[in-house]
RNA sequence: GUGGUUGUAGCUCAGUUGGUUAGAGCGCCUGAUUGUGGUUCAGGAGGUCGUCGGUUCGAGACCGAUCUUCCACCCCA
């Protein structure tokens, strides 16, 4: 019985067209990253379960793809585990094994295990799949690629500063202008954290932060209050919530929130440090934006937080991320390794583009000229005319049969190939070719040589 | 994980309070046109209405389950 085929929930097959386009992005990012100084690593698409769980959270765990062991698996659970029906407790004894769920943490582990061969600082980049258990919805899929630039064992907030270039190099490449470098500083949040007494509820102080332009100042509120910290504190928040100005200025009504907090402070001159850079070696088409309520999930960032948004008026969540976690390695024993880095959402990104229409006209462009079959000698002359061709470095092709012209010609229309050669009798004992520009529909005559010289 | 939403031809969609043989536009195929595609004209092929079950004399339409789509949460690229 034949059933309908279909792919699972929140993954996509990509057509020849989208190969290209996704190419384009992979390409120019990978240029960058590579004009950068960063070097290429792959690791594996899926990991043992203990070096990714309980590195992201619980709401990260839960979204983690588990394998299940090979074998007869539910064997070798004990009765007791088994009949509790409790599917987290049962998981470590089934699956040992899982997708991996994003590019950092396997990055930490492959720094750790290769420490002695890697050359300090190490900027690598990576982009490859990852895989999320999450509910799909526009711009979210279960299996999507991130392309990561980070670099370990540097403390120097010039990395930070080449990381904001590096943003701005990319989106530039792909014309994708006002795009918004969000930055924050994670000893900011705790500093606060701190004044207001609630250095113990970090995590919900800054998640409830981070909703701020979303739900607004008085849901923000509650949403704290309900958490357990205290009005006083939430009082003394209250500048915060009213931050305005440009970057100077948030940054001094901050300094009079944050006197009292040493962390605080720090975090506040390392914002300083790199917006001054930045000011100074200037950007080409994105902008760099303080953002305190910004928070980002992942709970190993230490220093500066940073996350990019689209163009104003394009729906789309961020289109990259990232920051500094000063011990990343740490939980796999190495530790005292800094590191920070910055993450590209390939499929956001394609979106954005495809939405603006910023993708070049040439990207969609596979072949440059295709030759018409009219029978075998035709077919062995037009040959010898496409080796040439492609030996120029010109993308030639035959059509494989003899088949009616008006067939033909419609092929070369279907598949937007620019120019057709038409090689019969008439050509052959002239040593020549007729080209037809598909487009406007001219055609002439022509030999070899100027046959070649059309497409350089 | 929570709440909602969607599914009819390859695509975009009609389809009345449940009632004969489920339609349109575009696309596709063939011909007008044996060395010329797009335009035009003529003809043609595509659907067990997401799937399974139920209600009914009768279901594309009503009910349930399930899968899928999209969206809001949670979280995140």
């Amino acid at each position: 019985m034949a059933q309908k085929p279909s792919i699972p929930k929140g993954t996509r097959d990509f057509n020849p067209e989208q190969v290209t386009k996704r190419n384009y992005i992979f390409n120019t990012i990978q240029n960058q990253f590579e004009k950068f100084g960063f070097q290429p690593i792959e690791t594996p698409s899926f990991e043992n379960s203990e070096t990714l769980m309980g590195k992201y959270g619980d709401e990260g765990d839960r979204l983690i793809f588990k394998i299940l062991n090979s074998g007869d698996y539910l064997s070798k659970v004990n009765d007791g585990i088994y009949n509790e029906k409790d599917s987290n407790k049962l998981t470590s004894f089934i699956s040992e094994k899982a997708l991996r769920y994003d590019l950092t943490v396997p990055f930490a582990r492959y720094v750790v295990q290769n420490q002695n061969d890697i050359e300090f600082p190490f900027k690598r980049y990576q982009m490859q799949p990852v895989w999320r258990a999450d509910r799909p919805q526009k711009g979210r899929f279960r299996e999507f690629y991130q392309c990561d630039a980070d670099v370990v064992g540097s403390t120097s907030l010039w990395q930070e500063v080449e990381l904001v270039q590096l943003y701005d190099a990319v989106f530039t490449t792909l014309c994708l202008k006002d795009t918004t470098i969000k930055i924050n500083n994670r000893k900011i949040l705790s500093g606060i954290a701190e004044v207001i007494g609630a250095s113990d509820k970090l995590i919900d102080f800054t998640v409830a932060l981070d909703k701020l332009d979303k739900i607004g100042e008085e849901k923000v509120k509650l949403e704290m209050l309900d958490k357990g910290i205290s009005q006083a504190g939430i009082d003394k928040l209250q500048p915060l919530f009213t931050l305005s100005g440009d970057f100077g200025s948030q940054v001094s009504q901050l300094k009079d929130i944050l006197s009292n907090s040493e962390e605080g402070k720090k975090g506040i001159e390392e914002l300083e440090f790199i917006d001054a850079a930045i000011s100074e070696l200037g950007l080409e088409t994105a902008q760099l934006q303080l953002d305190v309520t910004l928070a980002r999930g992942l709970n190993y960032y230490t220093g500066a937080i940073f996350e990019v948004s689209a163009p104003a008026g394009v729906k789309m969540g961020s289109i990259g991320g990232g920051g500094r976690y000063d011990d990343l390695t740490g939980i796999f024993g190495m530790p005292n390794m800094s590191g920070v880095g910055i993450s590209f959402g390939l499929d956001r990104i394609y979106l954005v583009l495809e939405e603006l229409g910023l993708f070049p006209e040439t990207v969609s462009k596979t072949l440059d000229v295709l030759f018409i079959n009219f029978g075998d000698s035709e077919a062995l002359y037009s040959l010898k005319a496409i080796k040439s061709l492609r030996e120029n470095g010109i993308n030639a092709e035959l059509y494989p049969e003899n088949a009616k012209m008006k067939k033909q010609m419609q092929h070369a229309n279907k598949r937007n190939i620019p120019y057709v050669v038409l090689v019969g009798e008439q050509e052959m004992s002239k040593s020549t070719y007729t080209l037809k520009n598909m487009l406007k529909g001219e055609q002439s005559e022509v030999s070899l040589t100027e046959l070649i010289s059309q497409f350089k």
